[in-house]
DNA sequence: CCATGCTATGTGAGCGTTCACAGCAGTGTC
DNA sequence: GACACTGCTGTGAACGCTCACATAGCATGG
């Protein structure tokens, strides 16, 4: 700090250039690694920058370069396990690569504010986005809009167009029954996640699969919203009617309901009625009795989203799609049925 | 549309001058709200506005306000129940007043990264700075940084000069303990957070002060890490020794694992022992059996968080702090001792 | 009738960066 | 020795907005 009087704005680039005896625009290749620049005055250009405490102006450089380091994400439902992981493997990545991330939730998800959120990330000047609205109504609106920048879907890739990072889900699924019909169950209810989700729709697609390669039908099937609640009547109904002897649910949250109803229902699990679940949450080792569930990776998902991204970025290119596969864990919910 | 040749680059402030009939200046005074415009020159400009798309830019207009219609969140943790959901109050709140948020999360809380990451916020020329950093450490330091944009701290009121929106966790452990009390319990265990944790401190308090109020001794202080699997290990301790009657969980997740060890070990709940859970998670009403918790709203929190914000932005001054009031919910799990 | 004030508008500069271009050494080629 | 070429550096003009100031019009008042 021996270089003149302290200056009472925050310094630029001009006052780093006079420190270093070179021009601002040497410092600014400096800054952006430009090839040309002698390495003994590209030190001196440093030091001068770690001197005065230099730092570039963010709001300066995307006005002239119409980029601003920042990816944003649309989202909804960010506070479930799902997406609020997601989101979480996203900011990580971004920030290692040097972006900012900008987030616009929604509250409902309609064309309209689908539009508007979109429109608030692009008044940012936003350098991409990742998409993390599962529901399949968002590939058509996002197909039907065109935004200036790349567009990468978490959870939902190749479909008509749109770049993003797929998770097999259809695969976990067909895990889960998979494992149950290699126990010996036969009749195998789905409570399913709201149908208008895509995770929701692949992991019936997965159920049904399943049960078909197996010869089995696919008959009970519940359509449910994700919430332990849900779960919980689903459970009650099936305890009632005794109609099958395993149940797939499509989250944790419902199988934790599930169970609740069949232990108030007097139904033994896994005696009576096994029982797996979808997502394996810290948690569902600890229910009564310990989950057997789909391990998904979502903080993975999110990284890869953004791997994605950095490489449209960089590249222009599509950028190949990449797929988080799950893995079946087996815990103490299912059985081989008694009957 | 009938205004002329499309433009090939995106409407600027000029564009909108033109086709209104005005000087560049006066579209700056109807977008910025400014008195000294004429009705009919207002409408002019705004239908004009409407008809080109016109979007302000946001990087030249932060360029020369040095402000960013952006507010940041500094946050750790932002998975867990608590956070995710403060995050998303936060977010709604923002985007309601026409802010943006950008994240930056800590992957472990050191002086270091503290810095790292509100230099990467201030970077972006936030206008703002919410933390959500529930550690006690994270006063300290942000106490020796002088921030030049407002700082508000979520869950940490008043402390030390940072404004902040508390939540009187003191008083919710406090209702959780008396509730066990008036049962008619004796020896009240707790299974706090970690102790470094603002959260887990303010619950040990408020276990402490119930007991003491009540001339009983808090002899039976487990320390957890908010997991499930922690709060199982010390249910397993507990069921073990048998020297309590009753738990008082710092957060569900551990009154989850404590639900699962006492089951697995034969101890009944809440005949033999009564347990209470913290934060009121969904989920929490459809554990075996249904959990006894304290409510706490975090969305409420992340929205007097921006309140308060807005407050300060606005007004300049250091805004009042705001308090989030949680509350009982009396379950299954909680009963009088039989003994 | 001119000084004064208020309202509505326009003009030009400047915010801090990058981009396009110009310059100017030094090296190699014919 | 003229020419191109390469490597490094500097100059000036954008980028799109807001701010400070200037100006014009019109009423008010002595």
């Amino acid at each position: 700090m021996s270089t003149g009087p302290e200056l009472s704005r925050p310094p630029v680039m001009e006052d780093v250039a006079r420190v270093a005896g070179v021009s601002h625009q040497t410092v600014s290749r400096v800054l952006n690694d430009h090839p040309n620049v002698s390495a003994r005055t590209k030190e001196r250009v440093e030091k001068a920058i770690a001197e005065l405490g230099y730092r570039r102006n963010t709001a300066a450089r995307s006005l002239v370069t119409r980029r601003s380091q920042t990816i944003g994400v649309l989202g909804t439902e960010m506070a479930q396990y799902g997406p609020s992981n997601t989101l979480l493997g996203i900011q990580q990545a971004a920030r290692d690569a040097g972006y900012f991330v900008s987030i616009a939730g929604l509250r409902e998800v309609t064309p309209d504010t689908i539009k508007d959120a979109l429109g608030h990330l692009m008044d940012q000047a936003v350098d991409g986005i990742v998409v993390v609205v599962p529901h399949p109504g968002i590939m058509e609106v996002l197909q039907n809009i065109t935004v200036s920048v790349p567009l990468v879907v978490a959870g939902a890739a190749g479909d008509g167009g749109l770049s993003g990072v797929a998770v097999d889900q259809r695969l976990g699924a067909r895990l889960a029954v998979e494992h149950l019909v290699r126990l010996g169950h036969r009749r195998i209810a789905h409570i399913s996640g709201p149908v208008d989700w895509i995770d929701a729709a692949a992991r019936i697609d997965g159920w049904r699969e399943a049960l078909a390669a197996a010869g089995l039908e696919a008959s009970v099937l519940l359509e449910g919203d994700w919430s332990a609640g849900c779960g919980y009547r689903a459970g009650l109904a099936l305890a009632a009617e005794r109609a099958v002897t395993a149940v797939f649910a499509a989250n944790d949250q419902m199988a934790l309901g599930v169970l609740r109803a069949l232990h108030e229902s007097g139904v033994r699990v896994p005696e009576d009625i096994s029982v797996v679940g979808y997502d394996d949450q810290p948690e569902a080792a600890y229910f009564t009795p310990p989950l057997t569930t789909v391990n998904q990776d979502f903080v993975e998902l999110g990284r890869l989203c953004i791997e994605l991204m950095l490489e449209r970025l960089e590249t222009g290119g599509a950028g190949k799609a990449a797929v988080v596969t799950p893995g079946l864990v087996v815990r103490a919910t299912t059985s081989a049925p008694l009957g």
